[in-house]
DNA sequence: AAGAACTCCTGTTGGC
DNA sequence: TGCCAACAGGAGTTCT
């Protein structure tokens, strides 16, 4: 599900609930998600205060008054809802709520100082949680050989082209591969690619000089980057089928898709004239004009 | 050793 | 209407 934007999205949500709280009382519903969740989950979160909330690419890290960082990946469904103190317990075996939200799949809750509850929910279970000394974190096996924060000072033409020198893997699968530029997922480096007018197929090495420097692409394609991910954190991200706010509103960037999920649709550019196309690259689905990006 | 394919899991959708 | 294959925002592991 969640891409650079909406985990941020989710990071601003729920700050304003977690910071400076306790948790109260931890309730963790089944011994894993993707992986087993950390030993002592329970015992070592319960009693502990929230002293910060961050994000790295697509990581939530709650920083806790011990000393620990708690980790948190959505995977590909996962979602948080905050619930206000005094909200009602959802009904036992009540399927499915309001806000679509698979009640089934709560795994893990939060019950805050202020009484406000904090539920993840992953249906398909492809997120993790970790605990490990904060201390450790950049040298975690999460962290170490972590690509560049796309929205930090790091992305540019320059950078970009010395990653890619060389690289004969597509620019779409390089977009992707974490190791390189860490928080870009299948919407936004499609998305990207359009803005910049580059082939999905295309060679990531032709962004740059065999000795790796920038071409002209290199500095477009950094500079699109930011301003795809800056427009969707500002638009709240995006919702496809259920991502949420954890307050259940909606982020609504989708409207401004250019390309991604609109195959067989005439292009949006004024008199381009071509049409979306879909192929797949290492089995993930890459959507493109067939005349604003062309092969060379 | 890079790059592609397969894998985990559940729910929804679109074609027949 | 029902059935079922294809597909979904990720990424670690295993192949070629």
């Amino acid at each position: 599900m969640p891409e650079l934007p909406e985990v941020e999205t989710v990071r601003r949500g729920l700050e304003p609930a977690m910071l400076g709280q306790v948790l109260a009382r931890v309730e963790q519903r089944r011994p894993d998600l993707r992986f087993p969740l950390p030993e002592h989950f329970v015992e070592r979160l319960t009693g502990r205060r929230v002293e910060g909330l961050s994000r790295r690419a697509k990581y939530l890290i709650a920083d806790l008054d011990d000393g620990e960082a708690l980790i948190m990946h959505l995977g590909m469904s996962g979602r948080f809802v905050v619930e206000a103190p005094g909200t009602p317990p959802t009904e036992p075996g009540a399927y499915y709520n309001e806000i679509g939200r698979h009640l089934q799949h709560d795994h893990v809750v939060f019950h805050l100082g202020s009484g406000a509850r904090v539920t993840y929910n992953d249906v398909r279970r492809f997120g993790f949680m970790d605990l490990l000394p904060r201390a450790d974190l950049e040298t975690s096996k999460h962290f170490a050989g972590m690509g560049i924060e796309p929205l930090g000072n790091e992305l540019s033409g320059e950078v970009l082209a010395r990653l890619f020198a060389g690289k004969l893997a597509p620019l779409k699968a390089a977009l992707l591969d974490q190791r390189l530029v860490a928080g870009l997922g299948n919407i936004y480096v499609c998305e990207a690619l359009f803005r910049a007018g580059l082939h999905p197929e295309a060679a990531a090495g032709t962004i740059a000089t065999p000795t790796g420097r920038p071409r002209e692409a290199a500095h477009a394609l950094a500079q699109i980057i930011r301003e795809v991910l800056d427009e969707a954190v500002a638009a709240g991200g995006s919702t496809l089928r259920d991502f949420a706010h954890a307050d259940g509103s909606l982020g609504y960037f989708q409207h401004r898709f250019k390309v991604y999920d609109r195959e067989g649709e005439p292009c949006v550019t004024p008199g381009c004239g071509g049409l979306v196309k879909r192929l797949v690259q290492s089995g993930r689905s890459t959507f493109y004009c067939e005349s604003c990006q062309p092969k060379r």
